[in-house]
DNA sequence: AGTAAGCGTTAGTTGATACTTACGTAAGCG
DNA sequence: CGCTTACGTAAGTATCAACTAACGCTTACT
């Protein structure tokens, strides 16, 4: 889950999963989204953002097509979600299992 | 914003704000949930969140409570929830903007 | 077979970041 | 006034992360 956290700290990596996350789209598309940096880089970020399961990958002739791995997206949301809501109880078992 | 989201990529600030979610600590309270690192450690990343607006600080004698900045953590939220749901017409705009 | 398009990967560099150690400072207490 | 507690901060270090440049591997097309 840290893993999922960090991958969104990446301006960039929000971006192409903004991008990818109605309809597939091929790398080199979504590099050509980011003049200021090399396709190498956004390479990389796709790298991450495979290795972390938010994004899939598809291969369609010479071709990688992405696209968002919405299961993955959900179990971060919930994770979020838990996260604002559940602070209260969480923090009692922390200090439950602290003290002993 | 993309502030909060780097903030929140560290493991050990999202727990930090965990601990003062529901109730306001002192600084040496919250290094003592850390044993593996240095008070000093703790410190830096309390003025991390402070500095993106997540907690705040009050001066209590010698001591500094720390509690969490609800409504910063509201816009964060605000701001991850349309992230979800709104990602379709962002992508519509941006790529309108992109094909001029 | 030869060439080009489409991508990932590796190596190397630079800048950020998480950390420790050491120090400074303000508030309480004797 | 000294001493302690409770803290932030500065300096230095080591690790990590984002990037560029160069290379290599497929897949198509002729």
């Amino acid at each position: 889950m840290d893993t999922l956290l960090k991958t969104l700290g990446e301006p960039k990596r929000c971006e192409i999963i903004r991008l990818v996350w109605s309809e597939e789209k091929a790398a080199t598309e979504i590099a050509a989204h980011f003049p200021t940096v090399t396709r190498s880089a956004i390479s990389q970020h796709l790298g991450v953002l495979r290795r972390s399961g938010l994004v899939s990958e598809r291969r369609d002739g010479t071709r990688r097509m992405y696209s968002v791995n919405h299961r993955e997206v959900a179990r971060l949301r919930a994770f979020l979600d838990s996260f604002w809501t559940d602070s209260l109880e969480k923090l009692r078992d922390l200090a439950e299992s602290n003290e002993q």
